[in-house]
DNA sequence: TTCATATATCGCAATTTATAGATATGTTTG
DNA sequence: CAAACATATCTATAAATTGCGATATATGAA
């Protein structure tokens, strides 16, 4: 971890619906359905789930979810036409030890 | 902790500079200079060495500081015409556990 | 009380971010 | 292949943040 990269993931912390989006993740039974088709959360929840309960637009959340991808925040796995997206909690880690 | 305060720091941690006042107050001794009235870092550094430290107005600084200690982020102290800011180690470990 | 120093607040222009709609890309299904 | 669905990207506008100079306030010293 070094500053430019903690600042970054600040960003992402620095918005009430990304932040939200974090701890929903924190426990995807608890706050997602199950997926259709996947029947597991092993890889996270898909973009649509996120945006419906996010109530914000689908770009908008594609927007929060690619940054917060980049700085590392979350894992995007694809599974056919879905996106899941799930906690990076070893980037997390390296986070607060940084900031601690 | 609750979502709203938790992404209040995030704002304060979104901005290099003031990410950085805080790694610096980590270790105010490796940092900055004793202080010439006061001898000690009890109470942190004061408003001007961490002006002079990060290189931006006095005025940009000051608001800064004033948000970091509005989100609790870092405890002011005043002694005399000086303000020692110091870091709130507690909330900082409240929002990681909020985090993970 | 007046001056000098330290910090806080105000007002502003420039930059960045938020958010949406439109559109493009990718993927499965019929 | 065409249609349908999921996600990503582009463009645009409103809102928020950045950072400064000017000014106000607070405090200790002369």
């Amino acid at each position: 971890m070094n500053l430019k990269l903690a600042t970054e993931i600040g960003k992402c912390l620095s918005n009430q619906t990304r932040f939200q989006i974090l701890e929903w993740l924190k426990e995807p039974e608890k706050n997602f359905p199950p997926h259709e088709t996947l029947k597991h959360f092993n890889d996270g929840v898909c973009v649509t789930y996120i945006q419906e309960k996010a109530g914000l637009s689908q770009s908008t959340i594609s927007t929060y979810l690619t940054n917060m991808e980049k700085c590392g925040l979350l894992i995007s796995t694809r599974h056919g036409k879905w996106s899941y997206l799930k906690r990076n909690e070893e980037i997390i880690k390296q986070f607060t030890d940084f900031l601690m």
